[in-house]
DNA sequence: CATGAATGAGTGTTCATTCAT
DNA sequence: GATGAATGAACACTCATTCAT
C-alpha cells in the first residue's frame, strides 16, 4: 500500500509539474502557438512524458483549466459560507477571486482569453467542463440570493446579471493587473469599487435616499 | 476611364468576396485554425488568388478588422453628432453598435475573441490598427464628455469607465445574439437596458431623489 | 509587304526588349530565383506577353544565351579571319571577347554561372545549343591551328587545351570585371597577359633560348 | 557514458546518412531544384527528420560543403607539411585534391557549381564559410611561397595566380572525371600535367636553358 | 515508466503558365 | 496581338503524436 501511495504521489507530482509549465506557456503564447515541446521542456520532461499524463494537447489544456477552477471554487466557497449577508457574500467572492488571480496571473490570462465573454463558444474548449458550469452556476446562485434578499433588482435574469457582474470584474482586474502595482490591501478596495459600480452604476448621484 | 473604373470595381468586388468568406471562417474557427484554403474555397477562388489581394494571412485578417471597424465608426459618428446631450449620445452609440453587430454577427465574434478584454495584449493582431485606436478613443471621449456634463461620476478615469462600458455592452450583446430571437425594436430596448445598468447599476433602489 | 515588315520588325523589337530585361535579371538573381514577372515588369510588358515570344522560361533563357553567343561569334569571326598568324588569331580572339564582355557584363555573369567549367552539364540548359557547340568548336579549331603552326604543343588534345584556355580567360576576366576599373586600353593588355600565361605559364624563367 | 557515446554516434550516423543523400541530390539537380523530400526520401527518412539535424535547407547545404571542405583541407595539410620544396608542395596539393575528388565526385560537382569562377558572388552560399576562406587562403599561401622560392614569377598577385591555378585544375579535373576512365596512377600523372601547364604554359618550346 | 527521435500530414506562400477580355 | 488576373501544383517548414529502447 505504501508503494502504491508513493506511486500515486509521484504521479500527482509529475502532473502538477507539467500543469505548472503549461499554465505559464499557454498564458504567454495562447493555445495554438504553444507546443507540447515547449511545455515538456519548461517542465524538464521529455515530450512523450506529457502523453503519459494527458491524452492530448486539448486534454492537458482542459485539465489545467479544471484544476485551477476547482482550486478557485474551493477558495471561494470556503469563506463565502461564513456570511449570511448577500452583499457581504458578493464582496467576499470578489476579494477571494482578486487574491486568487493576483497569485495566478497566468491562469487569469488563460481564462480571459478562453471565455471571450461569458458562455461564448468560439473554441470553447472549456465549455464541456463540469467545473466551469459549477463555477458559473455558483455565481448565478449568488446573484439569485442577492435578488431574493433585495440587494439586487429582481426584474432581471440571474444568469445574465452574473455575466455582467463577471464582465465588470474582468474589465477592472485586467486594468489592475496590467497597469497598477499590486499592493497588499488592493483586494478589499477593488472589491468595493466593483461592487459599487455593479450595484450603483457610474451615473452621478447627489443623494440617494432609500425609503423602505 | 470607364475601363479603369470597372477594373477598380472588379478588384473591389473580389476583395469583398474574399473578406466576406474570411469573416465567416475566422469567426467560425478562429485565426489559427483557419486556413487560406478554407477562405479561398469558401470564396470560390484558388488559393493563390487570395494573395493577389492580401499580402499574407495576417494582412487579410487585419484588413478585415479595419474595414469593418471603419464601417462601424462611420455608422456611429454619423448619428452621434446630431445630439448634444451626453446621455443621448451614449444611447445612440449603443443603438448603432447593436444594429451593426446584429447585421455583422461574424465580425462581432471575431472582435470579441480579438479583444479579450480591453487593452489586453495576447496576440493583439489588431492593436497596431489606427482605426482600433480611434474607436477606443472615441468611446473614451464619449465618457469624458459625459463626465463633464455631469452624467457620469468624474472621480474615475475615462479610459477605465469606457472599458467597463464596453464590457457590459459586450456581455449583454453576446447574450442577446446567442440566446434571444433578434427582433426589430431590440436595439432601442437593449440600449436603454445597458445604459440603465451602466449608469444606475443593478442594485435595488426603492426611490431616488436628486436634491441638487 | 511593308506591313509584314513592320510586323516582323515590331515583333523583333519586343523580343529584344524582353531579352534585354531577362539578361539583367538572370544575371542578378540566377535562373531559379528569377521570375517571369520580374522580367516582364522590367521590360514594361505584361506577364502573358512574354509567352507570346517564348515558349516558356527555359526557352527564354536559352534564346538569350543563343542570341548573345551568336553576336559574340559574329564579332570574333569578323576580325579573326583577317590574320594568318596563329598567335595573332588567339590574341584577336581574346581582345574581341574582352571587349564584348566589358559591354555585356550581365551576359558574362550568366555565361560563367551556366558553364561551370567547360562542357559540364549540371543544369546545362545551354548544352543542346548549336551555337554553343559552334562556339566551342571554334575555339578548339583555333587551338588546333595553333598546334599545326607550331605555336602550341601538339601532344595535347585541342579540345582540352581549348578548355584550359577559356578557363584561364574566365578567371582573369572575372578578376578584371570585379576588382579593377575598366579602362580603354585594357583589352589589349589583358589579352597579352592571358596569352603570356597560357603559352608560357607562370613559372619563373631566367632565360629561354629557342634553338630551331 | 556508453549510452551517451552511442547516442552521439547514432546522431552522427544519421547526420551522415542525410549528408550523403543530400550530396548526391544536390550534385544531380542543383540547389534550387532539390527538395528536402528528395533528400529525406533518398536517405530513407521522413521529411521532418531532416530538420532534427539541420536548421533549414540552406544549413544542410552549407554543412555539407563545410564538412567536405574540412575533410579536404585535412587531407591536403597532412601531407603538404612534409615537404619543403615549393614545387613539390604544389604537386602534393594537386595529387591530394585529385584523389579526394575522385572519391567525392558529387562534392566536386557541387563545389564547381558553387564557385562559379573564383571569388564570384552570385548566390555564394558558401562565401561566409570560414573553411572556404581558409581553403582559399591556403592556396594563395602556397603560391606566395612558391614566388618567394623562385618557382613562380613574382610580378603577379598571389591571389590572382591562385585563381588561375585553381581554374586550370578545375578544367582538367572536369575533363578527367567526365571523359576518362579513372585509373589508380592517374593522380600523379594529372598532377604533373597540370603543374607543367601551369608553370610552363602550353606554348611549344624546343629547348629551355636555365642559365642561373 | 520515461524518453526523445521519428514521423508525415498539414500550412502559408510562390510562381510558371493559361486564357477570357 | 496584348493583357494581367486567376490558377493550383509544389515546396519549406512545423508539430502533435507514436513507439522502440
Amino acid at each position: 500500500m505504501g508503494v502504491l501511495d508513493r506511486k500515486n504521489r509521484d504521479r500527482l507530482l509529475r502532473k502538477t509539474d507539467i500543469l505548472k509549465a503549461a499554465e505559464h506557456i499557454f498564458a504567454l503564447k495562447g493555445y495554438d502557438k504553444t507546443t507540447i515541446q515547449d511545455i515538456a521542456g519548461k517542465a524538464q520532461y521529455a515530450t512523450g512524458t506529457v502523453y503519459l499524463y494527458f491524452k492530448d494537447k486539448n486534454d492537458l489544456y482542459c485539465s489545467l483549466l479544471e484544476e485551477k477552477l476547482k482550486a478557485l471554487l474551493v477558495k471561494i466557497k470556503e469563506k463565502i459560507g461564513q456570511s449570511e449577508d448577500a452583499k457581504e457574500k458578493l464582496d467576499i467572492f470578489l476579494e477571494k477571486e482578486i487574491e486568487f488571480f493576483r497569485e495566478n496571473k497566468d491562469f487569469f490570462r488563460i481564462l480571459v482569453s478562453e471565455t471571450n465573454g461569458p458562455r461564448f463558444d468560439i473554441g470553447l474548449r472549456i465549455s464541456k467542463s463540469c467545473v466551469f458550469r459549477e463555477y458559473s452556476e455558483h455565481v448565478s446562485a449568488l446573484v439569485k440570493m442577492a435578488q431574493q434578499k433585495g440587494t439586487i433588482r429582481n426584474d432581471l435574469y440571474p444568469a445574465q446579471i452574473a455575466d455582467i457582474f463577471r464582465s465588470i470584474f474582468k474589465s477592472v482586474i485586467i486594468d489592475w493587473l496590467r497597469n497598477k502595482p499590486q499592493k497588499p490591501g488592493d483586494a478589499e478596495k477593488i472589491s468595493r469599487f466593483i461592487l459599487d459600480i455593479f450595484l450603483n452604476g457610474v451615473g452621478r448621484k447627489t443623494k440617494v435616499i432609500s425609503i423602505v
